[in-house]
DNA sequence: AAAAAATACTAATAAGTGTTAGTTTTGCCA
DNA sequence: TGGCAAAACTAACACTTATTAGTATTTTTT
């Protein structure tokens, strides 16, 4: 009855895939059923096959549109001329904005990925670990070239990784703290530690 | 036909809770039916309300036993005559070390608790959000007394919350560093940064 | 205005869900 | 050994799920 409305919303797949994720970051994925998705949209569940494959392509998309802006974003980092600790500073960084800027689908990527059908799950996989690899590199770089301290660089990127990827409950704290001041604040924490 | 064993594994219900645990991390709480729950103990699946009232029971077990060890550790570090940076020490070494001994049930209360019922979420939201602010007052006072930076408390309690909370994904890398090697790892990092 | 294409609808399916009822089996204790 | 409680079983329920088939309606194109 009701078409998807796509006036200033792009294409009906992607007001989809905007309401998939929401819906699915606050849900989960597996909780999210498809009538509840159509439901967003006024229209009812079947009439979502005339623009999608299957509940799971949605998911699908999401994680690998995600992951591709992070791998993309990596290779430009590697290819530049900066050192390792602005190397990192611009990855924290690019981290913190995709938050601001992209949350439910970071979210989604970051926390429903499991549920990917298995050769995918498997892309996904190698596609982090490789991001994971490169990240370590710029890290052992670093202490190589002494400006960082000797430490473990798996362990370093590690931490990192998780304390980035885990910013996702600072969406509740949005407004609060200007994204300058966040990307400063974490960017420093990370690099340069709080005690004095 | 075939009785839950529970020689050297407890009561039956912590068999059931372990194993509930493993299941909801391995594939999510809403991916997980008591079918493939009661399989893993060669029962039935109806045979599992012997012992248990719910399967939303279940998460709300691990999610509050869970809850509780760190609001325990967090009195326990709150009373004590550390300074601020001691303080901040010993609750990143207790994150590590929960995640070591107790991966599953500190996974799914980490991910898994937007799932639980609508008052036993408010509490629990309630409680983190009262660990949260306990951490940020121990920031605060080492702000204050000046063993910390001049930085925002909760920007800094977020990113450390986030690191440690995240760091399950060093599972995979267990044995590969040392329990020890890690907490002086992670610590260090997060107290002192990692450039020279 | 007619034809074509896009997109909505309803109805139905097969599979899977948590859970209840009622019954049988198991294992311990008198 | 007989009895009793614990704990297993089977059968069934009432829902919900993703998805397909077939059809009607709306929108776009000619």
């Amino acid at each position: 009855m009701a078409k998807i409305k796509t006036l200033t919303n792009g294409t009906k797949k992607e007001v989809i895939l905007k309401n998939a994720a929401l819906l699915f970051r606050k849900n989960g994925f597996k909780a999210t059923s498809l009538r509840e998705l159509a439901e967003t949209m006024h229209i009812e569940a079947p009439s979502l096959y005339n623009h999608i494959g299957s509940k799971g392509e949605l998911l699908q998309e999401i994680c690998f549109t995600v992951g591709k802006d992070f791998t993309a974003k990596m290779e430009t980092v590697l290819a530049s001329k900066e050192d390792s600790e602005e190397k990192i500073k611009t990855l924290v960084q690019f981290h913190i904005q995709k938050i601001y800027t992209d949350f439910d689908n970071v979210f989604v990527s970051n926390h429903e990925w499991k549920h990917l059908q298995k050769k995918q799950l498997s892309d996904f996989l190698k596609q982090r670990k490789q991001y994971e690899n490169n990240f370590i590199a710029i890290v052992q770089h670093g202490v190589k070239e002494k400006i960082f301290k000797p430490l473990n660089p798996q362990v370093v990127v590690l931490t990192i990784l998780s304390a980035v990827r885990g910013l996702e409950f600072l969406h509740s704290h949005i407004n609060e703290f200007s994204l300058a001041k966040l990307e400063e604040g974490v960017t420093q924490h990370l690099l340069t530690g709080i005690t004095k």
